[in-house]
DNA sequence: GAGTGGTCTAGACCACAGC
DNA sequence: CTGTGGTCTAGACCACTCC
């Protein structure tokens, strides 16, 4: 079901996670990839550039397109990853333990958060993760009922961003991140194995629909010795 | 000297940071951008999806493209920015000072970072940086000679960044950014106002070139309460 | 010089929004 | 239906790298 473009991306991405393509190593031509996939080299091109994009290929003028060494698959929270996709990602034993499930009205803290007014009904949902036998992160979500209608602990439990993207179909967009250092909350200590750290790492995420209109709020508060944020960025 | 699909993008860029485009307001379709600069429409396209890519504008497809609320000019330390620029940005006063600057043999450490051998001649610098008043930003930065022949105290006083692009014409093509956070070591506590915070937050900076080598690690400090850090990201 | 990627054009057909 | 953005094509010229 993909355009040609994304079958062409898709099929590197595999080839380079799979390590069938090593670093450092040569990509065909753009001449040679219109005549392997039979497209213009446009469509080849915006391929290549999406693998630039999300750095797994490295273009030179003059020369040809590169496998960029990858650096043991980097804890990529960057973009809009789940947890559970990243969990997967790194191999280590996971487990996510839902708190509370409530459908509320908003306050008006949280009404801020999600820019409606108080009282607009939304779900408030409560998760901590423990990762190799230590609770380090609690998660708050912030839902716009209007957008998703129904939810439920099983859901939860797995993944709720699969459970938009893929069964309500929830288009989406962009998200906005914001990483802070702030004081641990009674909450916090409580909810968290904190060993005694007197701060949290805040990670602010707005996540906005195709309309650009925002619908999720989420709060997610790490142990400070067990965070790692990767950026990648090109010029 | 810009390209047509960058020229037509830093004009908007201009508009819409300037205020002259609104937030929410409608751009005009490809089809009339195409006439009004006298281009096709895949250079126009081009200039769109940049556009979109750095979150300044939102396409809707069948309804057109939109600008996207900026939300008080959030501290964008994501991507490639200098300090400089940042707290010009910022509009707050700030001051470098200049701790050391060497030209030396690396280190094993430092070797290891840059994936060099020992020994290999690099620039070490040392920088703090001041905003109102607190000093609550330790950098040090390493260069490798071979890349960078010649660095002064007057050029690390201002701006490193703008040196090596527009002095010396460096071909800067990536980044990545690694946000971790630590304890304050003896150094910290030494150069910065830590004002008791046991914990520093640590950015790790590798500066690649365009043939994908690795000419600059950087390590950033700061001061927990004081830091900040956007992302944004789109599907 | 031949081979590479970077830009650009003038078309085409499609899917979606809104009337 | 018209207008919008999303994809795709088959060319073209340029700047760069390497021999």
């Amino acid at each position: 079901m993909d355009n040609k473009y994304l079958q062409i991306y898709h099929d590197y991405v595999e080839k380079i996670e799979s390590g069938a393509l090593r670093s450092q190593s040569k990509l065909p031509s753009e001449h040679e990839l219109c005549q392997q996939y039979g497209t213009s080299r446009e469509t080849v091109r915006k391929a290549l550039h999406l693998l630039s994009q999300n750095g797994l290929i490295q273009k030179i003028k003059g020369k040809g397109s590169f496998v960029l060494p990858v650096e043991q698959m980097d804890f990529p929270v960057s973009g809009l990853v789940s947890f559970k996709e990243l969990a997967a990602k790194m191999g280590k034993p996971s487990q996510t333990r839902v708190i509370s499930l409530e459908a509320l009205a908003a306050d008006d803290k949280t009404a801020s958060y999600l820019r409606v007014k108080s009282t607009t009904p939304i779900w408030k949902v409560v998760r901590t993760r423990t990762i190799s036998g230590e609770t380090i992160i609690l998660d708050k979500d912030y839902f716009l009922q209007q957008i998703v209608p129904k939810l439920t602990v099983s859901v939860c439990e797995s993944s709720i961003y699969e459970y938009l993207e893929e069964e309500l179909d929830i288009p989406i967009s962009f998200a906005k991140k914001e990483i802070t250092v702030e004081k641990a909350t009674a909450e916090d200590r409580e909810c968290l194995d904190l060993e005694g750290y007197p701060m949290v790492v805040v990670v602010r995420n707005y996540v906005h629909l195709e309309d650009a209109m925002l619908f999720q709020y989420t709060e997610s508060r790490h142990r400070p010795d067990k965070f790692r944020f990767i950026d990648f960025a090109r010029r």
